[in-house]
DNA sequence: CTGAAAGCGCTTACAG
DNA sequence: CTGAAAGCGCTTACAG
C-alpha cells in the first residue's frame, strides 16, 4: 500500500491524500472518500518515506548506563509510557557504564538524524558530554544529574542523605559510610557530602567514610575491611540499598546483628529494600515519576519548538523500616 | 554531507560512491580519492534513504514483556551486543505482560516494515501468536519458549525443576509447590509438571500446588495460605526466586526457620538468590548467553537469508546454598 | 480547495 | 570499471 494506490482508488492526486493526511484542508467530500479507502485498505503512510522528505524521525534517543537494573527499569518506564502515547518510538542505547559509548551514542544519534530527540540517563557528566550537548541539533533532557544549561530531571540527592544520615546515626557514637566514586555528581560527590555534613552536626567530625561501586559485592567487602578497621562502628549508611544489601550479608557473616549492633541505611528502595532480612530503612524515589516528567518536557520541546531550559528537582520520602531502631 | 557532495569533491558520480559503499566495484584510484574525502569530511550515509531504496532498516525489533527485571535485563544485554556488533540498532518494544500489546507490536513491525528481524521474549504464547508467526515476512527468534515451527532459545525447564525438587524435598514429608500460572507453558506447566513428578517419584502423591504471579508478594501470601491450611508442610519448591524470597519472608514472620523447618528453592540465580537470608538454593539459567545465541541465530537468518528453523534448548547448573540443608 | 512537479538521499539495472 | 537515469514513498510550495 502506498500513497499513490489510496489516491488511485480515491479517485484524487496523492497530494490530497498527503493533505488529508496532514494539515487536513480538503474538502469534505474528499475527505470522506478518501477516509473510506483508507479503513478498507488499512494503509498506513511510510515512516521511512515522510523521514527522508521532513527530516522527522518520530524517533526518540534514550541513552542507559546499564540494562539490568531497577532503578533505570523503573525509569524507562515512565518514559515510554509518554513517548509512546505521544506517537514517538524509543530507541534504547546500552553503554554499560562506559563513558565514552555514551558519548559516541549522543553524537551518532544527531549526526546521522536517527532521532528528534534524547534522553540522556546520567551518571558521570564529563566536559566532553557539555560539549556535545552545545552541539546537538535536537533536544535534550538529562535525569539523575544536574546539568547547567541542560533540561533535567534529578532528585534531591544532598536532604535525600542528609535525612538518612539522621536517622541512620542518632544516638550512635561511630558512624560509617559507603559511597560510590565522586565523579558521579549525583550518586557520588553529594550523598557523601551529605552524610559528611549531617554526620558533623551529630557531632562526628571526620567519620570513616569508603567508596566502591554500585554493587552488591561492594557493601559485602567493604563492610568487611570497615569492622576490621574500625570495630567500634555501630552504624553504616550506604549511598544505595544493593551496597546495603551487601553490608547486611556482611555483618551477618561477622556475627553481629542489625539493628541491634549496626544500624544500615540504603536508598532507592528498590524491591532488594523489601525482601532482605532485616529490611532496609531507606529513601523512596520516584524513579518512574522522573521518566514520565523527563519525557513530557522533551515532547513539549518537540512539538512546541518550546526549547526553554527547565530543571525539575523531584522529591522524596523517608522509609523506616527494620534496620535502623526508631529509638535511638 | 551528501553522496552528491562527496561524488562532487572525489571528481566521480554517485554511482560510484554508491558502489564504492557497497558492492566496491570500483577501480583502486578512484576507491582512493572516494576514501580520502570520506575520511575528511566524516560522511556517514543516510539510513533513512537506503531504507527507502532498499527495504532494508537494519532494525531489529525486540519485544519484551516487562523492563524492569533482571532475567529480561540479562537477556537484552545478550541480545544488543551480538546485534550492535553486527550493525543492526535494537528497537524495544515493552508490552507491560499485555498479550495483546504483544502481538499489536509483532505486527506493527512487519506491517510498517519497520525492522528486518524480530525476538520475541516469550511469556503466553497464544493462537493469534502464532497466526503472526505465519503472517510475518520476517525472521522471527523466540526466547523462552518453545514454539513449534519458529527459531527459539529456550531453557530446560522440566529437569531443572524436577532436579530442584529432588534436592529440596528429598527426605522430607510434606513437599508444596508455588508456580506460576499454567497458560505460560514454559515457566507454568513445565515447571509444575516436574514438581509433580519428581514428588511423586519420591513417594508424595497429590502434594499441595499453589499458583500466583511472578513476584514477592505471590510468594509472602501463598506461603502464608499454604502453612496456614497445610502446617505439616516441610518444603516449598517456588517456579522463581522472587516467589522463594517472599515464602522466605513470610516463613521469618510465621516464626519457623529455613532450612530447619521448611526447605525452600528457587529458580534463576538472580542477584536477590544471593542477597537475601539464607541465601537461595536454586537453577543457574544462563539467560545472558541465551540472548547472545538468539541474536546469532537471528543475524544468520537475516545476513544468509538461510530461513532453516532452529531450535536451542539451553543447559542450567544446580546451586546448592543455605535454603535447603544438604544432608536429608 | 486541488493537482503537477520537484526533490529528500540513496541504489541498481542498463548501456557503454 | 563507470555514469545517466529511474525510482523507493512521501511532502510542500506553486499556480490555479
Amino acid at each position: 500500500m502506498t500513497i499513490n494506490e489510496i489516491a488511485q482508488l480515491a479517485g484524487v492526486s496523492r497530494a490530497t491524500v498527503s493533505r488529508y493526511l496532514n494539515d487536513g484542508y480538503v474538502s469534505e467530500e474528499k475527505k470522506k472518500r478518501i477516509a473510506k479507502v483508507i479503513a478498507q485498505t488499512g494503509y498506513v503512510p511510510s515512516q521511512q518515506a515522510r523521514t527522508l522528505r521532513t527530516g522527522k524521525t518520530r524517533f526518540v534517543g534514550v541513552v542507559i548506563p546499564k540494562i539490568s537494573s531497577e532503578t533505570v527499569g523503573r525509569e524507562v518506564a515512565g518514559i515510554t509510557s509518554v513517548l509512546g502515547a505521544s506517537d514517538y518510538r524509543t530507541l534504547l542505547a546500552n553503554t554499560d557504564n562506559d563513558e565514552n559509548a555514551e558519548v559516541a551514542y549522543l553524537k551518532a544519534f544527531h549526526e546521522q538524524g536517527q532521532v528528534d530527540g534524547i534522553i540522556l540517563i546520567g551518571t558521570v557528566v564529563t566536559d566532553a558530554h557539555r560539549r556535545v550537548f552545545e552541539e546537538l541539533n535536537v533536544p535534550v533532557v538529562v535525569m539523575g544529574q544536574h546539568v547547567e544549561g541542560v533540561s533535567c530531571v534529578y532528585f534531591d540527592d544532598y536532604n535525600a542523605m542528609y535525612d538518612l544520615t539522621l536517622c541512620c546515626a542518632t544516638g550512635r557514637t561511630h558512624p560509617a559510610y559507603i559511597g560510590v566514586y565522586e565523579r558521579d555528581f549525583a550518586a557520588g560527590h553529594l550523598r557523601t557530602q551529605a552524610f559528611i555534613d549531617a554526620a558533623a552536626q551529630l557531632g562526628h567530625t571526620d567519620p570513616v567514610v569508603e567508596r566502591g561501586l554500585f554493587n552488591v559485592e561492594s557493601g559485602v567487602s567493604l563492610a568487611g575491611k570497615i569492622m576490621r578497621e574500625h570495630p567500634e562502628t555501630d552504624a553504616i549508611v550506604c549511598a544505595t540499598d544493593e551496597i546495603a544489601a551487601g553490608v547486611c550479608k556482611q555483618l551477618d557473616q561477622l556475627g553481629l546483628r542489625v539493628p541491634e549492633d549496626v544500624h544500615v541505611t540504603g536508598l532507592g528502595d528498590s524491591m532488594l529494600a523489601q525482601v532482605v532480612k532485616p529490611q532496609l530503612t531507606t529513601v523512596h524515589y520516584y524513579y518512574r515519576t522522573s521518566g514520565v516528567e523527563a519525557a513530557r518536557m522533551l515532547v513539549e520541546a518537540l512539538e512546541q519548538g518550546n526549547a526553554a531550559v527547565r530543571e525539575t528537582k523531584m522529591g522524596y520520602k523517608l522509609v523506616l523500616r527494620e534496620s535502623t531502631s526508631s529509638d535511638a
